[in-house]
DNA sequence: TCTCACATTAGATATATTCTAATTACTTCG
DNA sequence: CGAAGTAATTAGAATATATCTAATGTGAGA
């Protein structure tokens, strides 16, 4: 896989934001600065990236799929009410008990929190505003 | 929230399909037998389902959201070659390190196992065929 | 029965992703 | 350097997924 600009400029977006953004958003945010870069060049990149190992797609409920420099391992926090995902520190899950996986190959295990964010918990007893 | 058949037959092909079917699997699988349902009203009434507590989106990198009658809890395995999502028994998580988590209001936490799932497992070895 | 709030519907629209066919760019070889 | 082959990029079309709209249907209570 060579190193191409617009390769390098989606990596490197991932590596700077921790946001967990939507191919739309990284989209945008490479074409804020670079020669400009379409949307399939953009989508390609991000699967290739994907399967090179060097990006992880997370899993959230949204409809728009997100992206991670997978950098270090962290579990995943999605708040409720605005739908933000955020890192949460890494620590060792216990396995399930053996048996409940059957035959399958377990190769990885993360956790997704779900509840109310920082930004959020403020507005707790309220109504959903928008 | 009134039951109507088209909401009966979403709930009750849910609790019969551990499989997490998507919304256009539901769609059709409901009208397959019932008085024709539209897309406006499956999509209407999964989120109605939702928000009443009834049923469950699961989190997954797939394009499509996938859904899940609110039974018994369980964690979620997905497989790497061929996607489905399948359940796990049901174990208690350590809760994070306090302070990793800062303000937020933690509600529930749910793992995600990768892996191969029984059917692939035999494929391990070879490429994917498709 | 009448009425009103809630449900449903078909189809249009919006959003997200993938595909296609043509072009461009890099690499290797002469 | 220049030709040729391969990979990458592109614009826009096509598809998949989800939501919206406005009209119509339905059932419970007055």
């Amino acid at each position: 896989m060579r190193c191409t600009p617009q390769r390098y400029a989606v990596m490197a977006f991932l590596m700077d934001h921790a946001r967990h953004p939507t191919a739309s958003e990284i989209l945008e945010a490479v074409n804020r600065v670079d020669p400009r870069s379409s949307r399939a060049t953009t989508y390609n990149n991000l699967r290739d990236l994907v399967q090179a190992g060097l990006v992880r797609e997370v899993a959230a409920e949204g409809r728009a799929a997100r992206f991670d420099a997978k950098g270090m391992r962290h579990h995943h926090f999605i708040c409720d009410r605005c739908g933000n995902v955020e890192d949460v520190k890494w620590y060792d899950v216990p396995k399930p008990a053996s048996g409940s996986l059957g035959k399958r190959v377990l190769r990885e295990c993360e956790l997704i929190f779900r509840g109310l964010c920082t930004k959020c918990v403020p507005r707790h007893a309220s109504r959903q505003a928008s």
